[in-house]
Formats: C-alpha cells, structure tokens, sequence
DNA sequence: CCATCCCGGTGACCCAAGTCACCAAAATCC
DNA sequence: GGATTTTGGTGACTTGGGTCACCGGGATGG
C-alpha cells in the first residue's frame, strides 16, 4: 500500500519528498493514535483503516465527531503540528490502520514547494470544517431518533457495508446518551423496517 | 483606523501588500455579510466592530456559534474563497463594522510572500475550530443553565461591558431555543445573585 | 390619547430522553 | 459445567425544557 493509490491528487515528487522524509506507522484495531491534551508534533495522512475522532468530556463522557479512512489527514493534526500545540480531541483506530507521520518541518517545507500539497491541506480544512458544523446542526436542531438514523447510515457509508457490528452501548457512547435510549429507538426503527435487529449487529435495510 | 494597530504582528511589507490591493468596507449594524449558500472570493479580516457567526437551520431555527472582533479573520471566508465554494453560515454584523477584503489571488500571494501571513491563517484556523470544539462541548455535554451563562459572559467579555443590551428574545434565539425558557432561567440566576434583570437589559454581577 | 406592538412573567401541560430496576439469553471465564 | 459478564428488552418514574395561554406594563406611532 503506498501513498499513490490513495492520494492520487499528489505529483510525483511531492510522493517522493513524503516518502523520503515521513514515518509509516501502524496502529492496531482500539490503539489510541492521539489522546486530548497531547502535544503533536506530525501530521496524520490515512492509508488505510479507519480513525475515529471524538471528544471527551470531563465527566466521562464522549461524542463522536467523524471517521477518518484512506485519503483523508488530520485537520487538527496539521493545525496543532503548525503550532506544535497541544490536540483537543482523542483519536483512536476502529480498525487496523496504517498511516503516515509528516513531521513539522517537512510540512512547512511541502507547503511552499508543491502547490498540489497545499491545495489538499486547503481542502483538508474545509472538509473537517464542513463536518463540525453538520455535527452542530445535528445535535443544535435534531432529535435522537434522527440522529440514530444518521449515524448508521454514515456507519453503513464509511464500511460500505450494511452489517453495522456494533453494541448498543458502543452506538449510545458514540451519541453520548445511554443504552436504554438505543435499545429503544432501534426497536422503533424495526417496526418501521428501517432495520433488522440481531445480536451485536444492526441491519441497514 | 488601519491594519497596523489590530494586526500587530504583521510586517510592514505585509500590510503594505494588503493595503495596496485589498478592499475596505462597512457595514451597518444589523446588516448581513455572508449568508448560507453565497459564494465567498474574498477572506475578510475585522477593524473594527463585531460579526457574529451563526447556522441556520432548514426550519428557520438558528444557532450562534461565535463571535469575530477587531484583529480576527474568517476562517471560513479563508476556506471559501480559496476554493471559490460557498459558505454554510451566516456572518451578520452586530454593531456598525469595518472589515477589509483580502481578495483570491492575493490571498495566495501573500500566503507564499510573507510567513507572518501564513501563520496568522493557521491561528486563525486553529481559534475557529477550537470555537467550533467548544460549541459542539456545550451543546453536547451542558444544559440550558450552563449554556446560558456562559453565554452571557462571553457577551461581557466580547463587549467589555456588564451591561448585556439584548432582549430575552433575542438570547433565545441564539441559543435555539424559546423565551419562557429564558425568561425562567434568568429569573433563578437573578434569585443566585448572578445577574440582575433589567428591561432590555441583563447585568451581570 | 388611544391602539398596537414588543417585552417579560408565569401557570399548566406535554414530550423526549435520562434513570432505575429488573429480567432473560448469550457469551466468556474459571 | 457452573459462575459471571455482556447484551438487549422493558416497565415505571423523573426531569429538562418546549409549548400554549394569558396578562400587564412599557414603548411606539398615527
């Protein structure tokens, strides 16, 4: 798996300056890549797998903001490396995941020398932006039931698959409410047809 | 009024860059800036004044995100206008405003020219997206009381006055939800000594 | 000066959703 | 194989907050 496949934008010496200088990395199913109040020093592009990205509070609680799969980098990653500040938000890999460490001062160097890397952070920007204010509106001007649906459906988009193998507790933690909440709603749901209940699995239909 | 007293850390060059080619302008207060679909050419930075940035939802409710005042830029003017694409919130100004338009091509000249400008653009995405991150907090983890109050210290610390000149109405719009609800909550802060209540008018204690 | 509009206050009510308690089936552990 | 944990289902209850109705007082305008 190499950079050209999934970052198909890039030219060939930008691929060869990454490669030259930046560190692969692999992170198992459930690593944490980036934890709050963490110091980065690098920016994270995807290869492969899966990245969730969400916020804690102080009490415990958590809320998914969005998944980052192949192709994608880290916005926060790239703001927090420009500044080697320190990340407000906890990713963590769903699944296998390989990935590509720019450090700091190649990014600087990337940004002046190839108009396509700039480009990708511009878009990288606006892409992550875009999908902090679609969570805004969703939790500002919805309800848990239309919150549910979205959330399997993009679940269901992101896999690409219609299997969603996930606990009730696990969706109600990524909705930071709670399990009774789910359990009911889906079963709202099925009586509408909208899925198929079985055990540690929920069936898009 | 110029750059050089709201943007300090701009070099003399810089500012002379912008001052040749970039556009002054004013708004009344009240009047709109941006709004939900527009295309954006230009990135706009604060002289003077307030904008408030909000959502809008299809059904009309509306959302406040933040507020931008002397010396801050639009980070999602930023984001538009270097990808010509439109902008998802509205920007009204809240009191009489002072703006100046970095257009396209010359925001990317002086993204290449002058490092103090490219690093002011990664401040300004880095303080947006920590103000989108807070509002997500809010709205996810807290509940009207605490929302409530932080946003009529916000309101203090933006205007440096205690005196908060908005009517229950207007509070409860921003906040999206409905005046009784406000009025109730203001009247069990008033009860705690937080605030004292005024026509027109919440003071802050 | 009267009519109308905006503002704030309040009681009654309702609904979404969070909490508590408990249960049964499946999975996992020792 | 028995014990414990995880998962999901459900009824009963509480609560935050949204809605409705109505009222009075100040502001505004012809």
């Amino acid at each position: 798996m190499n950079l050209q496949n999934q970052f198909s934008g890039f030219e060939p010496e930008l691929i060869e300056a990454i490669e030259k200088e930046a560190v692969p990395k692999t992170f198992a199913a459930g690593e944490v890549i980036m934890r709050t109040g963490q110091y980065i020093k690098s920016t994270i592009l995807v290869l492969e797998g899966r990245i969730k990205i969400y916020r804690e509070s102080d009490e415990g609680g958590e809320f998914l903001m969005y998944y980052l799969g192949p192709g994608d980098a880290c916005a926060i990653s790239m703001i927090c490396a420009l500044q080697s500040s320190t990340s407000e938000v906890m990713a963590v890999a769903e699944e296998e995941t390989s990935v590509i460490l720019v450090p700091l001062q190649l990014m600087e160097q990337l940004m002046t020398r190839f108009k396509s890397w700039y480009q990708f952070v511009i878009r990288t920007y606006r892409a992550r932006f875009d999908e902090l204010l679609a969570v805004i509106d969703h939790v500002a001007f919805r309800n848990m039931d239309e919150r549910l649906e979205f959330y399997l459906k993009r679940y269901a988009d992101e896999t690409g698959r219609r299997m969603i193998t996930l606990s009730h507790q696990e969706i109600a933690s990524d909705l930071n409410t709670s399990r009774e909440v789910v359990s009911r709603l889906l079963k709202k749901m099925e009586q509408r047809n909208l899925v198929k209940l079985h055990r540690n699995m929920v069936e898009l239909l």
